[in-house]
RNA sequence: GGGCGUGUAGCAUAGCCUGGAUAAUGCACCGGCCUCCUAAGCCGGGGACCGCGGGUUCGAAUCCUGCCGCGCCCGCCA
């Protein structure tokens, strides 16, 4: 209701200036309504009582009867308890639907273009992908694709886990079995078992461990075979990678990927650039900054490793360089990090060294994009490490699976092709609203029957509303482009209603994008679909009596469909014609 | 030990930033609704000392503070 209070405004704005209250007290009170029943947007005149010298409810009454009728054709004025309620008038609504229609936007305008890098999804080469890794991917998806919407360029980094020392092992690994064999292995995407066995060689065997240690080596060298070696892991890893990615329908290409192995050159010279900057300092033989601020277990200064003793990089280093290429290569002036909560204090402090050494300055912005992590039924952190992780590939093909057997009971004239497509529309979507719909920085517990779940405050909710709308153009035929002029008008309650959600849809995007939470886009997707369903019970569309009725209807269920296919793929989520 | 986060009906969550009225939503539960645009739906109902105690305020789930429970971080791993 931020058009309704802005409008409300000015007339609001005179009587409060009779009662002698200035603008700068009463503005911070007019907010939206906290009990819809009441109305749109409230100004509670308690906070005035003390000044004015009269109750609440007397300031309330007096201010609607200095008001008059100067709301009229926005908003009716009633005062209750010492709030001054408005409530939207039907006339008021209709108007704000009529302006709507003809904007393929929505409402949601373009904004002055900047340059993101939005670093998300960073699975482990020779990792299984696992439940866990989920919310990296579809959170940062959905932040990708409402930036794009507004006008931004976008960088989609996805630092994929190809460098390190456990490529030793997983290079010996990959000789004892073969080429052939483990390439086989991998590209089916049996990515856990490669993982754990070449780990439990290296714990037991010290033959083995020793040939790790020394490939590591030969790696970190240049040797050409074993580039080659490695580029295989990386290669069978991610195509088992892009499969998940295509199924589940995000943004990420080949073209994104930025690994870990891509800075390695740069890696020297952040340890050049902090030594001239003067905030690098020897430790115990290595090089170290202090971000300040931080103490570690002893109440010492907590360092952050920047090359270690044995001549080695810390991953802040490489976070380090990351910043360098973003800001100097890509130009990039925001950066999001899509990355797990744990991180925390590690963000704080790279962005901290990063400020002091000068990689960034005032006018960068990097913010750490955290999220809770995915528990087990024991309130323990799934880690891919160790136990039986749920693949996350092995989730998506159940939730395909249930909605193909949903669409089976429910709608069996949809087959073949259109019943494969609208299964894995529906089971996709069913498992990235169940993620993208809770804050994101709360930890949840994996639960197979909520993530699959297509009923109530689900993805196959809202997507049901928009099948139902689309059959209803389907029985109507006619040309839906030619409502964009239709005169709307809101009788009945329900209408009312929609159009109240419909109206505040922009609004909600704006603060989603800009506060990077998707679950708030979730939520009012969720009003929008269930103020819909509402509405179809009550308001017959094709069959009403009158046709002015008919095409302020039709306008309305068209409007209804474009907003939730809109939000609905700002979340990365498809919406299928019938289901 | 230091730090960060979290606690809301049986379960799962929103609301907390920016204080406001009867704490919202879904699942589950109870009762209704398909000769009518898709019942993956709609309508109605029961169910909450908002972890506990102080404080600030006209007013606290929301802000401050102290406890308690849970999770995480404080690796020359990434």
């Amino acid at each position: 209701m931020r058009n309704l209070i802005e409008d409300a405004r000015p007339p609001l704005a005179e009587a409060m200036s009779k009662m002698g209250v200035d603008e700068s007290v009463w503005t911070p009170l007019l907010g939206r309504s906290t009990v819809e029943d009441h109305g749109d947007a409230a100004l509670p005149c308690h906070a005035l009582s003390k000044t004015l010298r009269r109750s609440p409810s007397e300031i309330a009454d007096e201010v609607v009867s200095l008001i008059g009728g100067a709301l009229d054709g926005i908003a009716d004025a009633s005062s209750v308890s010492g709030f001054v309620n408005l409530r939207a008038q039907p006339s008021w609504l209709s108007r704000r639907i009529e302006a709507m229609m003809p904007d393929p936007r929505l409402g949601i305008g373009l904004e002055e273009c900047r340059t993101y890098a939005v670093d998300y999804s960073a699975p482990n080469v020779a990792k299984e992908m696992h439940v866990g890794h989920l919310r990296s991917t579809v959170i940062g998806d959905a932040i990708v694709r409402m930036l794009e919407f507004r006008g931004h360029l976008v960088h989609r980094e996805n630092h994929v886990g190809d460098w390190g020392t456990p490529f030793g092992m997983l290079i010996e690994h990959l000789l004892d079995l073969g080429e052939a064999e483990a390439a086989n292995e991998l590209g089916v995407g049996d990515l856990d078992s490669f993982y754990k066995q070449a780990r439990a060689k290296f714990v037991t065997e010290e033959e083995f461990a020793e040939r790790s240690r020394q490939r590591v080596v030969l790696l970190q060298g240049g040797d050409e075979e074993t580039l080659r070696l490695w580029r295989v892991l990386v290669d069978e890893s991610m195509r088992y990678f892009n499969e998940v990615y295509s199924m589940l329908g995000v943004l990420l290409t080949d073209d994104d990927i930025m690994g870990e192995s891509r800075y390695q050159d740069l890696l020297p010279v952040v340890v050049d650039r902090l030594g001239d900057a003067g905030i690098l300092e020897h430790s115990e033989g290595a090089d170290v900054a202090y971000p300040g601020g931080w103490v570690n277990r002893e109440g010492e200064p907590l360092p952050m490793i920047i090359r270690k003793a044995d001549g080695g990089y810390n991953y802040s280093t490489s976070d380090l360089a990351c910043i360098i290429d973003r800001v100097e290569r890509l130009k990039c002036d925001s950066f999001l990090y899509v990355v797990g909560t744990p991180q925390k204090q590690h963000f704080e402090m790279v962005f901290q060294v990063a400020r002091q050494a000068g990689f960034m300055d005032d006018g960068h912005n990097a913010v750490h994009v955290n999220f809770g992590s995915v528990m087990d039924a024991d309130g323990k952190v799934l880690k891919s490490r160790e136990g039986d992780v749920i693949k996350l590939f092995d989730l998506l093909a159940e939730a395909v699976t249930r909605a193909r057997a949903a669409i089976e009971e429910k709608n069996p004239d949809l087959q073949g092709e259109q019943r494969e497509r609208v299964a894995r529309i529906v089971g996709i979507g069913a498992v990235k609203y169940a993620d993208l719909s809770t804050e994101r920085t709360k930890d949840y517990v994996f639960d197979w029957e909520r993530m699959l779940s297509f009923d109530g405050d689900t993805a196959p909710y809202l997507q049901y509303a928009h099948a139902r709308i689309c059959s209803i153009f389907r029985k109507w035929g006619g040309d839906r482009g030619s409502l964009s002029e239709s005169e709307i008008s809101c009788s009945l309650p329900e209408e009312c209603l929609l159009a109240r959600r419909l109206t505040d849809f922009p609004a909600v995007v704006d603060e989603s994008t800009h506060a990077y939470i998707p679950h708030r886009l979730c939520a009012h997707l969720h009003s929008i679909a269930s103020a819909f369903a509402s509405f179809y019970e009550a308001c017959p569309v094709l069959s009403a009596e009158e046709e002015g009725t008919v095409h302020s209807r039709l306008a309305l269920c068209d409007l209804t469909a474009r907003e939730l296919e809109l939000g609905l793929g700002l979340l990365g989520i498809e919406v299928p014609q019938r289901m």
